[in-house]
DNA sequence: ACCTGAACACCGTTCAAGT
DNA sequence: ACCTGAACACCGTTCAAGT
């Protein structure tokens, strides 16, 4: 079953795709062959080695990873906004933003953002380090979250989850006496995306606050 | 080179240490048998495989996870003394934390950090649901910050870094026309202490601020 | 109960050889 | 310039065999 020509573009979708489905654990160069009906030897010859097939696979995102546009009427709804859509940008490529992070390519990815969410920051009034602490803080705060809520989704059956836990009355009790609406609340699974609204809507809130 | 006896304790010590020392993809059976001096085969017969292996080391490394103590004469100031101690428990032990929130039990790793965390907002005087979402905000901010910051320092040699990013006049202008000492404080890398305590009281003010 | 080596099915990578 | 199979050094795991 020889192939009439191998392109290197050819190799980069076919393991785009691999790592897409199933992670880039099951992205093997003998994999990659058997999908791509050709030899595992000739893929090096297209693009080195495992390593930098990686390397362009991230590359490649980094560049997919298209500017957000701010929207609102206030600078604290723009950057809300902006951080929404890094989050939606990132939750739609979970392994290959892994391996952008796991490649120290994170900040180079979020330029973009970056720029934008330096405009708005701008706007609010801040200026000098101060904007680039906020600007900083909100990067942090999505990025991180993103992870930690990609990592939850990824484990669902966490034994014994939250929600065991607090179903323990003498733990319960221990750390708030009289709110059972509180341990209720902790018993159940979070809602990311609200939690995620309520968190950076919180941090913005003081980011832009007149008083440091 | 026969040992005596061999015992599970001194196979997870062993593993641990790999861990440790070089990261979980360092920890081979083979190289762990070669440094406890018996053959591979054995070890399957203490921890069953691999998986189960990495298993008992996470399920250590979670009971290990003490209690942090908040400090402070304010509610705001005692929940930012967890968030510090937890970014010290964590950042002490990469790896195996990394290890930990792969096989999703970071939840049950943080409850010692939680209750205390659900004491101190209770304190502050949230109640029900509002006071949960105080307490995960935090904790999710906390764990993704610590994951962004261990991913930066993984891989220093960001290419290109915000650095030079931000030193093309054009881009930078493009952003924030008149502020030098912002594109100048982007310019320079992260402070992540400074950056990690200013996130977290930025966060924590908002989340004990009289209005929702 | 505990340990062993042989063997199997997988890896990534190199290299000399083909066209 | 592009592709190939053979070969090497690594994996995790199973299993029958030892004591």
């Amino acid at each position: 079953m020889a192939r009439s020509s191998l392109t290197r573009e050819e190799v980069l979708a076919a393991a785009a795709g691999l790592v897409r489905q199933h992670g880039p654990d099951a992205l093997t160069m003998r994999k990659l062959a058997a999908e791509l009906g050709t030899a595992v030897t000739s893929i090096y010859w297209h693009v080195g080695n495992r390593e930098q097939l990686l390397d362009a696979l991230v590359e490649r995102t980094v560049q997919d990873m298209g500017a957000v546009r701010p929207v609102g009427r206030t600078p604290a709804e723009r950057i809300v906004s902006v951080a929404r859509g890094l989050r939606r940008e990132l939750r739609a490529r979970p392994h290959l933003i892994a391996m952008v992070h796991e490649r120290g390519l994170t900040e180079r990815m979020f330029l973009p953002a970056q720029q934008a969410l330096v405009h708005e920051v701008h706007a609010a009034g801040l200026r000098g380090a101060r904007a680039a602490d906020a600007v900083r803080a909100v990067q942090f705060q999505v990025v991180g979250f993103v992870l930690v809520e990609r990592n939850r989704e990824r484990s669902p059956a966490q034994s014994p989850a939250e929600t065991e836990l607090w179903d323990d009355p003498a733990a319960a009790g221990a750390a708030a006496p009289d709110d059972p609406a509180l341990t209720h609340a902790l018993t159940r699974p979070a809602d990311p995306e609200r939690l995620f609204l309520l968190s950076v809507r919180a941090l913005v809130r003081s980011l832009l606050a007149p008083a440091g």
